[in-house]
DNA sequence: CCATGGCAAGAGCACTGCTCTCGTTCTTGG
DNA sequence: CCAAGAACGAGAGCAGTGCTCTTGCCATGG
């Protein structure tokens, strides 16, 4: 309740704080299956034991690991947002793209540790939807501008969304509370979701032989990714 | 060299079948993390260190599953693009992704294994790279036909694409040895990519309270990924 | 000042992947 | 046909893991 933190309190963070950074490192190191407290509490000069006083389980340690990934990627992909203001909606949405890329390929364990096989449950712990959102929020914002600026276009797609689907939408633009017309976001959502496939298939190796020029690939799908959402060229007014 | 199979190699055979069986029963139990090679020799009858006279590692016996896995899909996507013969290509190409959905649904941790982190070593083994291209081959075959069929359309694309890409899908189009523009390459990648995106977000759980009509919204965001492949509407004769 | 409660340490349990040795059984070349 | 040798199953054992429980220390709050 009290401001004050006592120096209790200081060294339990800062070891919290250890627990983690030495748990990071172990996890560039090794990948997430070869992450183990034992070798972290070795590390840091405490038995393993002690460690189970600030991580109640390993998983609870790779959730807040999971956490903090997605706070990261979520940080890079908004300040790419940010940095791009007042361009091209194409030119931002593809920053912002390539903003997760980047962290993808530079953090690759712990993109995998969240777009990867979930490895603690089956089914995400509560703590990680929030932060789970962020990239997907910054994709949205990008469209939102664009909207205002009349350079989102949203075409009716070739199939005609199911009732179900439209529903969909609309429940979700509700929930969002954005500027944003219901019928643009299923075919933003499929983007948000298909960025991450091609993410995902570099950074696992799937590309291996079969893509080499990387980063100009990446520039060309991402181009496309951004029609289909249905972002148009066009520029944006710094401000309004 | 011999034809004739001695009763050893029979028996060293269902062995090695059993143990991939019980491992794949455990796989979908318990996920990858949780596959105990002491577990699966328990259930069958033997005792631990018997079971390294058929597997070397348990690394070697999860690569043996995402070997199958590759395989289960593949033969899937193939199926899938059998039975659709003489179609609509984009209704086709729907048809495939449809089936690899399918598939990955149905086994969630076997999909987890293949295209989720990469568990075993980080670079895929060689065995895999042959299995792996099995789906891409299917929607390579989709994309083929309607070319012959003038339904493929190979949009010079809004950032041209740079001279490396075009190398990179010059070298690919040889490779492949099929009757495809290499222009048409590069975009079809993508949606092969941009495929498992859609799929992984939905087996992994990043869809959860967000969409809800996941057939509908899934059929509609694969028939933006035909158009974005260059796929047309139109009918395909059959036979030629 | 003293009792409470947070903390580190150690021992220990049940489990894992993996190795080595020891008989046994099947295969095959002379 | 039989002996050499390869393949095999069983068992013990090693080092490592996640996790629990107990013990004793020491700072903190009443």
């Amino acid at each position: 309740m009290s401001v004050i933190r006592t120096a209790r309190e200081r060294a339990r963070d800062e070891v919290t704080a250890a627990i983690k950074e030495e748990a990071r490192r172990q996890l560039a190191d090794e990948g997430a299956s070869r992450l183990s407290l034992r070798a972290v509490a070795r590390e840091l000069g405490m038995v393993s034991s002690a460690l189970y006083r600030y991580f109640p389980s390993r998983d609870e340690l790779l959730t807040a690991l999971i956490v903090d990934a997605y706070d990261a990627v979520g940080a890079a992909a908004e300040e790419a947002l940010a940095r791009s203001g007042g361009t091209d909606p194409v030119e931002r949405w593809s920053e912002v793209c390539r903003a997760v890329r980047r962290w993808a390929l530079g953090h690759p364990h712990e993109y995998a540790l969240i777009y990867g096989s979930p490895v603690p449950g089956y089914s995400a712990p509560l703590d990680t939807i929030g932060p789970a959102s962020r990239v997907g929020l910054a994709l949205i914002a990008v469209a939102e501008e664009a909207d205002t600026a009349g350079a989102l276009a949203v075409p009716p797609p070739d199939v005609p969304l199911s009732e179900a689907a439209h529903a969909d939408a609309w429940r979700l633009s509700k929930d969002l509370d954005r500027n944003l017309p219901p019928r643009a976001l299923p075919s933003l959502v499929a983007a948000w979701a298909q960025l991450f496939g091609l993410v995902s298939f570099e950074v696992f190796g799937q590309f291996n032989n079969v893509v080499e020029a990387r980063d100009d690939f990446f520039d060309h799908a991402v181009t496309g990714l951004a029609h289909q959402a249905g972002l148009r060229r066009g520029r944006v007014l710094h401000g309004e």
